[in-house]
DNA sequence: AAATAAGTGTACTGATCTGTAAACCTTGTC
DNA sequence: GACAAGGTTTACAGATCAGTACACTTATTT
């Protein structure tokens, strides 16, 4: 149900455009087990030799398909960007029938993947915190999917009846990142279900009821 | 006025305890400029030969200070630790009156943080980051920083009147942990007025006024 | 003047880093 | 059967990593 399982069943995620070869295989394998193993061991602490061991792919191979570690890792964060907005937005509407519900769902979702053993924060934020320039296309990449959450989000509390949406759907997102940062950092969980407590009380101030 | 300053203007921090030589000197401004080479490159992409050149200080002399890399990170943490609460404190004292007032300027002091040119997030998170495991000694030195956080703010919501002042503390911590990570990956330091705009309404809510 | 402590410069070890070269194997397709 | 694409193994280059050895220079203290 949480990311992690999104992309351990095998949801490969989409190919290159057309005029490639067009084989769904080690490519892709190679970008979710990348993705994995940066996940939880970091982007500069894991070098490829690693990723070797882990994947079982040659380095040869890696570099016939990705010019670098770089590329790489931009492919991998790609793929979390839509596996992770697939099943953040699925979750929301699923466990949510109004936009008001829907938003605070977000809360629940988050409750859901922060509990998971393997959980490590936001991949996102590792991404920009590693790579640190703005200027960095890993930077930018992590910045570009905070945009389409908010996106999202915007256009749920506009819906929602808010007067202002982006504006709520700005204190949401930070809800929604200061959670995660403080379950990863601090090993609580709760901080889930506390931030569901405060979005509660901004959507009773935001929302006409 | 910004944690950077702080540190700019030489405040070396406490030096070690008592028994040893207590020379005020190389050892701490050593951590001193390592904590700010840490915090602008990281931790895993910074290599001690960068140190050398960007502190002036031999490696052989470092080696004497600190047993490993491990060791100074750690010396650099705390120092930071101090520093930055010591200015965070004092800004929310300095920018506020009543319990409440002060309890909200804590986004005050962050706008004037994040709004610097080398800000580069919440070093905290960034080494709870880098270094993953809840077990090693940087990640659990980065949760206690927040831990400490925590203790002044459910302090200030209590005397504020909060019904629940831990719970309240919480929240405002999620609230500024959101903005801190929202304003160094979007790049937009506005995220700290969003947040102060979400803790008055929290505020509102949590106090019997 | 002697001794002690602190710091320096240089050179090095062994491991690991990203990335490449070259020869070989295994498919499927013509 | 020939050929080519994609994959593999092995070995390597050159840089950088954390950490150390050793001989030297200060400066302070006694």
């Amino acid at each position: 149900m949480a990311p992690a399982n999104h992309s351990a069943f095998g949801y490969t995620g989409a190919n290159q455009e057309m005029g490639e070869t067009m084989r769904p295989t080690k490519r892709d394998e190679l970008v979710g087990k990348a993705l994995r193993t940066f996940y939880a061991g970091g982007f500069h602490a894991t070098g490829m030799d690693r990723l070797v061991e882990e994947t079982g792919i040659s380095k040869t191979s890696m570099y016939k398909h990705f010019r670098s570690k770089e590329d790489l890792i931009l492919a991998a964060l790609k793929l979390r960007d839509e596996q992770f907005r697939a099943w953040l937005f699925g979750r929301m509407a699923a466990l949510g029938r109004t936009p008001r519900e829907r938003l605070l769902a977000l809360f629940d979702a988050l409750a859901e993947w922060v509990a998971e053993p393997d959980f490590r924060g936001c991949m996102f934020v590792k991404a920009a915190s590693e790579f640190q320039e703005a200027k960095d296309p890993i930077h930018a990449q992590a910045a570009a999917h905070k945009v389409l959450l908010f996106e999202h989000l915007k256009d749920l509390a506009a819906e929602a009846g808010a007067k202002e949406p982006a504006a709520l759907a700005r204190q949401l997102l930070i809800l929604k990142e200061g959670a995660i940062v403080t379950a990863q950092v601090e090993g609580r969980p709760e901080a889930a279900a506390e931030a569901k407590a405060a979005a509660e009380a901004l959507l009773d101030s935001a929302l006409a009821h």
